[in-house]
DNA sequence: GTCTATACACCGATAGAC
DNA sequence: GTCTATCGGTGTATAGAC
């Protein structure tokens, strides 16, 4: 254990040559999942492309699991980012255009990545699924964006969550307490219920746009989400002439 | 082509065979989509299991995507008869109630064949897409019944389209056409849109649920889902005090 | 028409030499 | 850390017996 006096951290060559590795072996992963879908995740694909054998990347990843589970991880803070942006941009006075910035921006970054998209939200893989001490802190990020963005639109006066039928005291599972804990519920107790309906039926309708049950049906994907957020947001209890002035511009 | 003077529809013992053996591959391949999800479906272990050659199977059917696709159908036939079941079940003259019923049978569908419900509606696989000529019936009848269960609610005066802010206009897909196609749209025509809006809120839901990506957030998952139908149902303009004595009730 | 047998290329994972 | 070798598994396809 005598490496030197320091146990400060040291760069360590060795340690940024292993991160480079492990960041290329994600990012043909990634284009696997881009390609081949969820399920075509191939050790083998990678590691001939990375002109190594197979049995070498067992040294970065114990098994294919934990690969996708660093996926993702990846994911949910490649949407989180998408999300926080569209707030950023949003011009800080109008909360219900803000939140009908968050649904286009969801939707963009679900149809520019589809396969993560799906990794996160579709079809969870048979043998595994996410251990949740790695997916929880990126998907309460994700979800703690539209909640605030919400929560700043009920205190501004756009959203009246009394306009809705959402019960209160309705979240309580273990994401909520690390997503509202440093937060005390000093607002509408419902509030997170209602944005949590509201962003579900959102979720709804990417999935069917995305996983494709929705094609045969519409012929303007674009158009009938607008129409879809304003009847979500109407279900927030967002002001209609808010909404209606909102959700315009390019879905 | 003598075989017989008459060219009528003869039993056929070899056809009935035939026809068994088919229904045993697809009993066994909808187990393995149970036990291991779509992509676990292994025509060698379906084979094993029946006691036969792998390359029997390829006689009933050409590829392993052609049995999938069959699979497809009989689960959008599952699907379609649990909410004909729940609409005929309800009381002939409460539509609010009627379309809560309809929700709820969709619920118990997916949680019940979970497996089928990512069949249709989870990530397409990588390969193949369900041939729509196959699927396309299944489906259509599938969508028509909550269809008709909103028309009439709307004809006998228990939702409004008028409350609503969903644009006429939005469906002129493929699917609908075959869908009302013998029903000339002599109400509203936002009914369509509308409906296809709180539908997919509603699988938007499922998919939450049955995907995994609400468990960490929820503790009650059916009490959610009753709030969530009533979010919905006021979305779709139905009148919010059917809607409050509606989705009560188990969910 | 139906089935058996076989060959091919791919996969994840492991053991052990270097 | 990387390699070779190997195991058991898969879907696909073809040849040929009955």
């Amino acid at each position: 254990m005598a490496t030197s006096r320091t146990t400060a951290p040291a760069p360590t060559l060795r340690a940024r040559r292993r991160a480079a590795a492990t960041e290329e072996i994600k990012a043909l992963a990634w284009r696997q999942l881009a390609e081949h879908g969820p399920g075509g995740i191939s050790l083998r694909a990678i590691a001939r492309d990375m002109g190594t054998a197979p049995s070498a990347l067992y040294r970065y990843f114990p098994s294919q699991s934990d690969l996708i589970s660093a996926l993702c991880a990846d994911a949910y803070e490649s949407a989180a980012d998408a999300l926080a942006a569209a707030r950023d941009a949003a011009p800080p006075g109008d909360h219900a255009r803000a939140w009908a910035a968050l649904c286009r921006a969801y939707r963009q970054w679900a149809l520019a990545r589809p396969a993560d998209f799906a990794l996160i939200f579709g079809t969870p893989q048979p043998g595994y699924q996410a251990p949740s001490e790695i997916t929880a802190p990126a998907a309460a990020r994700f979800t703690g964006i539209p909640l605030g963005v919400y929560a700043a639109a009920v205190q501004a006066g756009a959203a009246d969550p009394g306009r809705t039928q959402i019960p209160p005291g309705l979240q309580t599972g273990a994401l909520w307490k690390t997503l509202l804990g440093d937060r005390p519920p000093d607002g509408d107790p419902r509030l997170a219920g209602i944005m949590l309906s509201a962003w579900v039926s959102v979720l709804g309708y990417l999935a069917a746009e995305i996983f494709g049950s929705l094609a045969e049906l519409i012929s303007d994907p674009g158009e009938f989400y607008q129409a879809h957020i304003r009847a979500v947001m109407l279900g927030m209890g967002f002001q209609p002439d808010l909404v209606r002035q909102a959700a315009t511009g390019e879905a």
